[in-house]
RNA sequence: GCCCCCGUAGCUCAGGGGAUAGAGCGUCGCCCUCCGGAGGCGAAAGCGCAGGUUCGAAUCCUGCCGGGGGCACCA
């Protein structure tokens, strides 16, 4: 029995209880659940319904409580129910109700975990989006790694991701970026408010190199942008894709100018009345979505803002269809998140529609010193520096492991030092330790059984129990766009793993003959290796067969 | 001044109202006669402060204190 099946169970049953004492079933909560208590004393599983009906079925707890024990107590997989404390009801599954769930998943497979309640939506994932500017620095890649694993989850509960990323590839950024390039390749120290980085260097000699006549050409500086922006553009993808992190749609803002989907953008919004005309410029409300000031969106020069790009952006994913969009941002861009609500309800549409998650910094120390980040004094920490020095898994696992809510404090030293320092490689040792036990018992003619009802032992209902939360964690990562919750939830199997194999032999000892137990435990442990590698792949970390 | 995030063990971080708050690393002490010791067992050690809501608060609300990040007709 899964968890789910034992939520149901308790809902069915207190639903049957209320109606047969003619008590208010409208009182029981819309997610009736069950949940895994700390204390093993309460239960395999115990459940807080009887507390949270009470009051509005007009009955006491503990007597709610008594009436869903007797009635509970006889049901199929029910081993016991007793009351506790205030009003909880402490739930033991039967052995071979509880290891069911083993058969379940090697049933599943890889497919175990994912889910269909997110199948109606169309979802475009936008992460990263760094200028073309320079490298990807260690804040892109919290985002390449966090993002990436969130549209894996999405896609494992049904929803249909488009991963993208967008180019700011039309403004004044891109003009320094190609003036320190002319620069470079001039000779010249960098200028005022460039870039100064030896990535700098090294393009645009690639430029001279593609273009030798670049210098004195009469459209320099449109020569130097042509190449230098699009060997930028390689260099981000090839490290993205190094990385494990790849995109579905690369979206360039350039092309909304050239194609006239700013001006007609603009145009609508006109049209529509949800632009006014103040000092010159043409300004969005977007007070009315919490920003602190309206912002305008054509400047009094006639040119169009930044922001006009994006409603032309937003524009554009709406007509490809999406039905919401998500924006992962960095810390320092949550003021737009007003700005791009606006920009949805501009144009008619439900402001939820846009998803703004906003991810806080990461900080590199080493020797106790924190790293600066910097682009332009070109001493940033690349992504292609963290990779090369903890590897793409460790710098994957370490970033996605944690809230984006929270400030993320990464010591190189520690994380280069010893491996066993990250958490990823325990995770990964689990699976490694189950792969080399899968070939050791088919070395000796070992074969998963299903005798599940002899799965007894403590770690061994922790270890069942365990894998049977995994589906609602996946669940519970897509809908609170939270995939850190996937790689602590692996910890804690990983950690359930390496007991049950402390306290119970799987292979059988020297000649000993082999038992139903021997194969019930061996099914035990393919199915944790199954649940770990569908982790693992949600994360985008391997599943090493060896380390 | 206004807005956002954070404050949990020595360090880095988990804990979407529930019973005795967890993990990794670090410290101390155990377990190698067989499946991978990159493991297991045990110990010391913690919710910034003050109110409020609730049967019940690390979790929700308010205020304060402390830290970080934002507040452009730049992109």
């Amino acid at each position: 029995m899964t968890p789910a099946q034992l939520a149901d169970l308790v809902r069915a049953v207190a639903t049957e209880v209320l109606t047969a004492r003619g008590l208010d079933v409208s009182a029981l909560p819309g997610d009736v659940g069950v949940e895994r208590p700390r204390n093993p004393d309460h239960g395999d599983y115990s459940t807080n319904v009887a507390m949270r009906t009470a009051k509005k079925a007009g009955v006491a707890p503990r007597e709610l409580a008594t009436w869903l024990v007797d009635a509970l107590g006889g049901r199929d997989g029910i081993a016991s129910a007793e009351i506790a404390g205030p009003g909880f009801i402490n739930l033991r599954l039967a052995a071979d109700a509880q290891g069911a769930v083993v058969g379940e998943v090697l049933a599943a497979g890889e497919s175990y975990g994912t889910g269909d309640e997110l199948g109606a939506r169309s979802i475009n994932l936008e992460f990263v989006s760094a200028n073309p500017t320079g490298p990807l620095h260690l804040g892109h890649t919290r985002w390449a790694a966090v993002g990436d694993a969130l549209g894996r989850v999405l896609a494992a509960r049904g929803a249909k991701v488009t991963r993208e990323y967008y180019f700011n590839d039309a403004g004044g950024q891109i003009d320094r970026f190609v003036a320190s390039l002319v620069a470079a390749a001039e000779g010249k120290p960098t200028p005022e408010g460039g870039y100064g980085g030896a990535y700098i260097a090294e393009i645009a000699e690639q430029v001279l190199a593609a273009e030798p006549g670049a210098l004195t050409d009469p459209d320099r500086d449109e020569v130097f942008r042509r190449i230098g922006v699009e060997l930028m553009f390689d260099e981000i993808k090839r490290a993205l894709h190094a990385f494990g992190t790849d995109f579905d749609v690369w979206f360039h803002e350039r092309s909304l100018h050239d194609s006239g989907a700013v001006d007609a953008a603009v145009a609508r919004l006109k049209d529509t009345g949800n632009l006014y005309f103040s000092d010159g410029a043409w300004w969005l409300r977007s007070t009315d979505e919490g920003d602190d000031k309206d912002r305008p969106v054509i400047k009094s020069d006639g040119k169009p803002a930044y922001i006009a790009g994006d409603l032309a952006y937003y524009l554009d994913k709406r007509a490809r269809g999406f039905d919401l969009c998500i924006y992962m941002l960095g810390a320092d861009h949550h003021g737009y998140i007003a700005r791009l609500r606006a920009a949805a309800a501009a144009f008619g549409d439900d402001p939820d529609t846009v998803e703004v998650l906003i991810g806080q910094l990461v900080r590199l120390f080493k020797d106790g010193q924190m790293l600066k980040m910097s682009k332009r004094a070109g001493t940033a920490v690349s992504m292609d520096d963290l990779v090369g020095f903890v590897g793409v898994d460790a710098a994957r696992y370490s970033l996605i492991r944690s809230s984006i809510d929270s400030v993320l404090d990464l010591d190189l030293d520690v994380l280069s030092r010893r491996s066993n320092d990250n958490p990823v490689f325990y995770v990964q040792y689990a699976h490694a330790r189950l792969a080399s036990l899968a070939r050791n018992a088919a070395d000796v003619g070992l074969a998963p059984g299903t005798a599940f009802g002899l799965l007894e032992h403590p770690r061994e209902g922790d270890l069942i129990r365990t894998i049977g939360e995994f589906p609602a964690v996946v669940r519970t990562a897509a809908e609170l766009r939270e995939p850190h919750r996937v790689a602590r939830y692996l910890e804690t199997l990983a950690a359930a793993y390496h007991k049950f194999y402390d306290g119970c032999r799987v292979l059988p000892m020297g000649d000993e003959e082999i038992s139903d137990l021997h194969r019930a435990r061996l099914a035990l442990c393919v199915a944790a290796r199954q649940v770990l590698a569908n982790g693992l792949g949600l994360l985008g970390v391997s599943a090493p067969e060896r380390m």
